[in-house]
DNA sequence: ACCTGAACACCGTTCAAGT
DNA sequence: ACCTGAACACCGTTCAAGT
């Protein structure tokens, strides 16, 4: 284990992100950034200050580079984006599905992938309209996803529409997540909306801490049920 | 019927919209601004310019207004997207709800609903958190179908939560409308994802014109399925 | 009450100059 | 190749002054 560098050092790799000392300008030896260190440096920020916070001046203050110099490495903020939203992907667990029933497979899946987003739901618009040759990790999730369906019997010309299916409830579910607690509250026109107060009011009595989660089972049960019916009905081996 | 006004003329209230004169200070007599014509400008801008276009700046100079009398009507941009929002709500279809089973009226709903936001994603992470009370067109929505819902015989306790599950499917339905064609191309990563480059070139190879409508079909039609079970089966009259 | 005009505190992005 | 520093063309929002 090599000691601690000296303070102010500007001699490792490894330093130079804390490294407060004002940087000339010109290449630098070490490489100071790079896509995995922005990604990094990104996803702290997001934690710390929301993605109100994740601006290009205040990446690179963490970065502690000019906000310029991140444009060597991504051509856009939308770029920044995307390297958060295929770090995030990785994260989504995929365990269950050569372990399990395709059933509780996708259970699974679909519960990780809305609690991950639901804490990024700013990722949302870009990760639904974006290139999978441009996310590798996301890629992979649907490697994984897809042949999960094959071997489960899902004719094969059904498999992407029905994951797009299931992550489209996902990606609007996890919006849901993030509601505010009154958010159907008739308030002074509960006199005007009989059926639906009374419908707000009866799901409220059932005490439920989390009605997003109510929501999400009744929806994703009726998608696993509907779905899990394409199985088997042509393709056979 | 008055005589046109002569040009430049301020005397009415209806040409002060299109008045290009230059306006003085204080309060003008005919009500220049007001939340309808604030919500039909920023709709003729987005349709023209779409929503990087919607900008206060060029909002006020749609109607021919400095960009902070505006706040004078809304407290923020954000108050903008809500009567937006608002106003597209009524033209969702809910005429199926009071005239066909209940399986028909919400596949009509949810079409039409998808169909209205897929040109409007850019409002569906505003109307996902937006408290009723500040839509009335959109509660107005909300109570048809909860009565549609009931009238169905629905569980009480179950009709907000069925509603929010195909709400989520709808909104993450219509970000897909809007997916470049090669969204799923794997590109140069094909050989190493050959289940899910399998699946992407069968349903490629079905020739379906508009691929989100195949996979918006098998899951809402799942959902129709799953949740109409829960008819019927507590609620009896 | 409701407008104008000026100002504020930001944005993301570009580009010449430097090593 | 990859950094700095300055500049550009915007944003949304606030507020004093005016009628």
């Amino acid at each position: 284990m090599p000691a601690p560098p000296a303070p102010g050092s500007t001699a490792t790799g490894e330093t130079a992100v804390e490294d407060l000392a004002r940087r000339r300008a010109g290449r630098p030896v070490g490489g100071v950034l790079d896509k995995s260190r922005i990604t990094r440096a990104a996803l702290e920020l997001v934690e710390k200050k929301g993605y109100d916070g994740l601006t290009m001046a205040a990446l690179a203050r963490a970065l502690n580079v000019a906000p310029s110099a991140l444009y060597n490495h991504v051509k856009s903020k939308r770029d920044v984006l995307v390297l958060v939203e295929d770090h995030l992907a990785a994260l989504v667990d995929l365990s269950a599905f050569d372990a399990e029933p395709w059933e509780e497979a996708v259970r699974k899946w679909a519960w990780s992938y809305r609690d991950v987003f639901s804490r990024h739901t700013p990722l949302i618009p870009v990760i639904a309209v974006l290139p999978v040759t441009d996310a590798p990790q996301t890629l992979a999730m649907y490697e994984t996803v897809s042949a999960g369906f094959r071997d489960a019997g899902f004719p094969e010309e059904r498999i992407v529409s029905s994951i797009v299916a299931l992550e489209s409830f996902i990606f609007g579910s996890a919006y849901d997540v993030t509601a505010p607690a009154d958010i159907f509250d008739p308030g002074s026109m509960a006199e005007a909306t009989p059926s639906f107060t009374a419908a707000v009011r009866s799901l409220a009595e059932q005490g439920h801490e989390r009605p997003a989660d109510v929501a999400f089972t009744l929806g994703l049960e009726a998608l696993i049920t509907g779905l899990g019916t394409l199985r088997n009905q042509v393709h056979q081996h």
